[in-house]
DNA sequence: CCAAAAGTGTTAAAGTTACACCCATGT
DNA sequence: ACATGGGTGTAACTTTAACACTTTTGG
């Protein structure tokens, strides 16, 4: 915000959106929500699968916008929600095939679109499975990702990477998407699935029961054909050292 | 980057530029280089200390453009440079003063400015108290900053804490503020403004001195009215463990 | 010889790693 | 009875934290 002596060459028909990143565990893989226009007969015109995100409103707030998104989809608003990074390169559009979507969809000819990444971690559950603005949302294994639109695989995997900062820095976060009541393997596959590497079962289960945020319930897993692991709960109360 | 049905209420008009928070070390505190516009008359009608950045050509990366800012004012291009995060909020141009140096910088009415802040480490030297773009570039101490524009308070804040982040998870990057010459001293220093507290003398030289990468120089401070403290330098090569 | 900062070592406590066997349950 | 995953302990090692005196140099 200086000031420029040839303001001609501004860009003042950038446009600005806003993409999300959902995460969560289905109890057994680390999962990313994308959202895929509900065509009746999808064409192969253009990489359909994307980030749920939408261009911002005049003068909306971006968070807000992260918000609506993410709340529209999953249908409670008590998720993790944290601003990522702004991704603005000029060639993040530059497949024809998304060229050709944004101009069908936005009915406009777009210059460039810089587009601000959220991170969300949220418990998934029923209401997770939801139409949004004429797209199926669904979830997806970031293992195993499909070709997504624009630059969005590059922005998974980059918050990927802060999620496994994440993981040693804010620990606590990693509950938002497991489930109320979780087993230690859920916990240790989740983080395994995270760092990238496995660990060891017994060393992680002295280090997780020694935190007191991580509290055991009186419950055990039903008709497994096995011993039944025991249930645990996350009590946020107790996070703070 | 969804399909939305009210297209009219998008925001075409949006402006995107980027601001940078750059950091150095003159060897006793953490600094920011800040910007205020070199007027002959400086008046009182608007908050004129700013970080240093510009508005987005059309077109450009907003990484090339972080580069060219910080570039343009140290005079060199080796230096860390990284997105940090976007700041979008629609008041955060909403002092007066600051609407009215905007509209006088640049010479049109403005909706709204998402900015997109770089955070950079440099090393301080002579080169980089500079003009740029007729602004006067000057370090300020981050303990003692006075009254920004804008947010850019609350962008410098958020910075600080993410370099906290830095210094336990890539604590080989502080070396980019540190002379290519250091006592222990000058990386203590660095290291408690960081983390925002003091630390053990004999313990933090002990940590140092078995770091593979910092290598012990046969090279003591000259006419210093004590003990001369021994220089150090930074092997950036022995750094990947 | 005084002031000022440099440099240096030990011990106790806590945390981390590596490693293998028996238990509970359903089929 | 067997297959499946659950649950548990110990010892070596590494890391961290607390703590105080002697050395060098210039004035």
């Amino acid at each position: 915000m200086q000031k420029d002596n040839t303001n001609k060459n501004i860009s003042f028909d950038t446009n600005v959106s806003v993409d999300c990143v959902i995460l969560g565990f289905d109890g057994e893989s680390l999962k990313v929500l994308l959202s895929r226009q509900s065509d009746e007969n999808p064409s192969e015109k253009y990489n359909d699968l994307k980030l749920p995100g939408r261009l911002l409103h005049a003068y909306e707030d971006p968070d807000d916008a992260a918000y609506d998104i993410i709340n529209q989809l999953t249908g409670t608003s008590h998720h993790y929600v944290r601003q990522f990074r702004a991704f603005g390169s000029p060639d993040r559009i530059k497949n024809p095939k998304d060229v050709l979507w944004l101009e069908n969809a936005i009915k406009q000819k777009i210059g460039r679109i810089v587009t601000i990444a959220y991170l969300s971690l949220v418990r998934i559950n029923n209401r997770t499975h939801r139409t949004f603005a004429g797209h199926d949302a669904t979830w997806y294994k970031v293992s195993e990702l499909p070709e997504l639109a624009f630059d969005h695989s590059h922005i998974i995997s980059e918050v990927l990477k802060e999620l496994e900062g994440i993981s040693t820095l804010q620990p606590q976060l990693l509950f938002e998407m497991l489930p109320a009541k979780f087993t230690l393997l859920q916990m240790r596959l989740l983080h395994e699935q995270i760092v990238g590497h496995k660990v060891d079962v017994r060393n992680f289960s002295k280090l997780a029961l020694k935190k007191p945020y991580i509290v055991p319930l009186q419950e055990w897993e039903q008709g497994v054909a096995h011993r039944a692991a025991r249930y645990y709960k996350f009590k946020a109360a107790k996070a703070k050292k």
